[in-house]
DNA sequence: GTCTATATCCCGATAGAC
DNA sequence: GTCTATCGGGATATAGAC
């Protein structure tokens, strides 16, 4: 053996990583100092410096690696496909990609304000690329008469904060399964705006 | 005139209580420090603890004092009341409320992590107590067979973190009068738990 | 009621030994 | 690659003059 122990710096680059990440989501970035980090990681707080230049690039990184990851994964659906059909693959899509990433979803939304505005910014257009995607698809349903909905922009974020607070609150050891999630919430979604005769 | 300008305590609490509040919205309670506070309250900062005993219960008081109100101006509706008028009810009563107050819904939102764990459970209680309303409101309209729903508690929270997501974004100088986002989020919630035909 | 000064502690980040 | 020691600064909270 030619190295010590945890001295494989990838392996610890993650550790720190993971840690850091657990900790900004329970605590809040500013709450949570380099100290903790280090010794939460099984280091020194000198060393911490060896895989991230300062603490504000470990939180960008984090933010960033989850954003890149989502657009990555959101593959846009089948042009043929119909408004309906589309939404519940986009609102099912995001269920199951965030719901193991609770701890992501957190710092995404309780840490942009303690980007720099380099970094706020952006963090900030990856999210508005994705958002883009949901409006591209409530706009669509509404072009072709499947979806009833006053102001795109809105209702889009409407929708992503309902699928988000669930994400928050959903346990997998609850009552509910995972699918049984994805599909009441894609339901709840479309229902909200689809065409109702009155 | 027996007082210096500004000496009036009354009025100097609401200052310190006012910038508190704005400032734990913007930049998270940990990272606002209680000369930043005392500074923006034209202050210093020995004189911050004329009138809180710590940063903790700044943050404490403002939390209790915005639940305090919301339940006390939630009136329940009539017990006669269909179920689908009385979530109508519910939702732009919700937004009524929040609208003006968004620094607290901020704050109520991001900052009860950093609570003592005395102080949360008042506070969480509290909260817990409001989401009831809905849940009674949503467990009434499915037994009456107005409401399609398959589990109460994660539909209430989904509600609510929809209509809490356009709060977030609405401003008064936007396009959309307080009317209007009243109509569409409480007809886009109705919608979303609505029994429909297959 | 407000100020200035200070006690005590922790912060992010770096230097240099090993 | 990791450690210990430390720099310079800012944090909460308190003491005591006015």
């Amino acid at each position: 053996m030619a190295r010590t122990k945890g001295s494989d710096s990838k392996l610890t680059e993650l550790r720190i990583r993971k840690v850091a990440l657990n900790l900004f989501s329970q605590y809040g970035y500013a709450a949570v100092s380099m100290r903790k980090i280090a010794s939460k990681a099984d280091l020194q707080v000198g060393a911490l410096y060896l895989y991230t230049p300062n603490k504000q690039t470990l939180l960008f990184n984090l933010l960033k690696t989850h954003m890149d990851s989502l657009l990555k994964n959101w593959v846009v659906e089948n042009i043929e496909t119909a408004p309906d059909k589309r939404l519940k693959i986009f609102t099912k899509f995001h269920i199951r990609f965030h719901i193991n990433r609770v701890e992501y979803v957190n710092i995404s939304y309780n840490e942009l304000k303690n980007l720099t505005e380099e970094n706020f910014e952006h963090v900030n257009s990856l999210r508005s690329e994705y958002e883009k995607s949901l409006e591209e698809i409530l706009t669509f349903g509404r072009d072709q008469g499947y979806f009833d909905i006053k102001d795109v922009k809105l209702t889009a974020l409407a929708i992503i904060a309902m699928l988000n607070g669930v994400l928050k609150w959903y346990r997998t050891d609850g009552r509910l399964s995972l699918c049984d999630v994805e599909e009441i919430y894609s339901e709840m979604a479309y229902k909200s705006v689809m065409v109702v005769d009155n």
